[in-house]
DNA sequence: TAGGCCATCTGGTCCT
DNA sequence: AGGACCAGATGGCCTA
């Protein structure tokens, strides 16, 4: 199926033969839909997943021990840019590197008593105080629900991947090295669309253009080979 | 080495 | 009110 589809996508322009041809292939595949466009489940892809890419998953475990104060900085400056608009930048850098240690590395507890000892936190100079008059606006969440919004977020993450390779695995011209990114298989999925319709001879463009076959067909094309070239090596 | 891609964290917003 | 969703920021890996 994914050798015939791959050939089939090779030439651009197809005799009445081939397309013949191709069409047989190309209905094969809406059954494959029909069987499998179930398979995603949150309880059993994201195991599968996260088991699947255990180089990634490791690597990635490793990353909030080193960026976690690096990205809380850049979200509470970027937050402080949002929220006070005559704090000049000059300011916000003084700001958050007067504060470097747990403030910024860690979230700050609305119910945790604030009784710290860090004579850099406690100093209550102007820009401390600027920064504690924006933090109070905010809603922080404990840690223990900080920790599980960030399981949530991985969680949604992780079934939105599972569900891009569901639909990579549907696309044609995938084998098992390819490697397309998200935005590749979104494009190549909407163009096989176009061609399932065409020979359902449902119009499924966003235009109604009610392509024909072979212009359904030469779109698929086309972005395959586009977005091929993307990632090939030369 | 620069750029693309992805995973993760985080805070804000929307929805139920 | 809590969870889902979203967007921004960041760092790591890979490839041309």
């Amino acid at each position: 199926m994914v050798a015939a589809a791959a050939a089939a996508t090779h030439t651009d322009v197809l005799d009445e033969g081939e397309n013949k041809c191709a069409i047989t292939m190309l209905k094969l595949k809406p059954i494959e839909i029909d069987s499998n466009h179930v398979v995603i489940s949150t309880n059993t892809v994201t195991p599968a997943i996260q088991q699947s890419n255990p180089i990634k998953r490791s690597r990635k475990s490793a990353h909030p021990s080193k960026t976690i104060q690096t990205s809380t900085e850049s979200s509470f400056i970027s937050l402080l840019t949002k929220n006070t608009k005559n704090i000049s930048i000059k300011e916000l850098i003084t700001t958050s590197t007067s504060t470097d240690d747990d403030s910024l590395s860690l979230p700050h507890f609305d119910e945790q008593e604030n009784t710290n000892d860090d004579p850099d936190t406690g100093s209550d100079d102007e820009t401390s105080i600027t920064c504690q008059s924006v933090t109070s606006k905010r809603s922080r969440l404990t840690s223990d629900k900080r920790l599980e919004a960030n399981a949530r977020e991985r969680e949604r993450v992780h079934n939105l991947t599972a569900a891009f390779e569901s639909l990579r695995q549907l696309i044609p011209m995938y084998g098992d090295q390819q490697k397309l990114s998200r935005l590749s298989i979104l494009r190549i999925a909407c163009s096989y669309v176009l061609v399932l319709g065409a020979l359902n001879e449902i119009d499924f463009s966003q235009e109604q253009n009610a392509y024909t076959f072979n212009e359904c067909f030469h779109i698929l094309s086309s972005t395959i080979l586009s977005e091929l070239k993307r990632k090939q090596p030369k």
